[in-house]
DNA sequence: GCCGTTTGTCTACGCTGTAGACATGACAGC
DNA sequence: GCTGTCATGTCTACAGCGTAGACAAACGGC
């Protein structure tokens, strides 16, 4: 290749990346990412042909080496430990979390995430439409979790102002007990909902597992 | 009021959704909708704080009247119907969809949307605390939905490769039977497996309904 | 008539993504 | 060595964005 390419689709993401971490999503613009390299905006534009498909590729770095629950484990395990390990991966990258949430990553690093949600909705009796049926509800839940997380740094009063009103409700806990809009356990609690959901239709459609 | 006020929050709001209903909401900018109005984009300042507050606005605006499902169904139709509702209501406006997907309306009209969520789900026998766990992976869900919804005008093609990998798998079906991305069929079956989960955690935890 | 307040207008700033022309360096073939 | 050819990086420029701040016009109260 002519004039020894400097620039490298990895060293791009890495630095949108660090952008990204440092200053939050909105600083992550191709002029911000091309100074951090120091390299002209324009450059970038010859590795990916728009910014959206940069910020995929970031999306899909932050998923890399990600590891995959031990196959032993029974398979509702397995998808809670997955999906918390995909949840805590995005969660490290708070630049791009948003645009992960948006955008959910089917790119190379995502194929053996898939695989073992596959596997594991296989194993719990689902058919394999009521699998990609499953995979997409999983995903969708995930990716709307990731948002909210993703703006836990800005906390949405509005939240707080729901909770209140249901906390008001007839026989209502006292308001403080109320669960974290964002957390963890709050992402556990809608997962377990989910995966009860699965264990139900594995049983009613495709046989016991 | 000085100048008898030419421009109300209401006018604003409604000439905002028909510019994201005829022309997309990447037509929703604070110029294009003061040139629908005819009038000076800083005038809409007046009346918002600044584009967030006014497509929030817009967005509590596409979800007003929206009926209720009748109170002596069960609960968990009652669920699945509210949230078909919501879910064909955003869809009705194009333009406003991802915004409502990307923040829950938390406005006036919502208000009584989740009284009724909060209803069933005590009808399911859940606690408050589990009410407001449940009421947020639904919104989540929800959201996620809406978006992929939203973009369902151009179609995700990275999920076709998903698809096509999944029933690559031994066993698979067709392809073509495969279930369409961000179709209502789609959201039905999540949110049947939210509704199963419910079920489960209602029996489980608070007693049965 | 005058004043204060509200509403709409205008200008301007800094930012965005990116199209198109240009410069530079590396290789292939002769 | 010389000459294309092509990949890469740079530069300039455009159209658009959200919105701060100064100004003008219309109204209510005195």
């Amino acid at each position: 290749m002519p004039r020894r390419a400097t620039l490298t689709t990895d060293a791009i993401t890495a630095a949108a990346l660090r952008v990204g971490d440092r200053e939050g999503p909105a600083a992550m613009s191709m002029r911000r990412i091309a100074n951090e390299l120091g390299c002209d905006p324009m450059a970038l534009y010859r590795h990916f042909p728009d910014r959206e498909a940069l910020l995929d590729a970031v999306a899909d770095r932050a998923l890399t080496g990600l590891p995959l629950p031990a196959p032993e484990l029974p398979w509702d395990e397995r998808l809670t430990e997955l999906f918390l390990a995909i949840r805590a991966a995005a969660l490290q990258h708070p630049g791009i979390a948003g645009h992960l949430a948006a955008r959910p990553p089917l790119g190379p690093s995502a194929r053996p995430l898939f695989g073992a949600m596959a596997s594991a909705l296989t194993e719990a009796g689902l058919s394999p439409e009521d699998g990609v049926r499953t995979v997409q509800a999983l995903v969708a839940y995930l990716s709307a979790a990731l948002a909210m997380a993703a703006r836990a740094g800005a906390p949405d009063e509005r939240w707080e102002q729901v909770k209140a009103a249901i906390s008001a409700l007839p026989g209502a806990p006292p308001g403080d007990a109320l669960p974290v809009t964002g957390s963890e356990e709050q992402f556990r609690y809608g997962l377990g909902l989910l995966v009860a959901g699965i264990r139900a239709a594995g049983h009613g459609d495709g046989g016991g597992g």
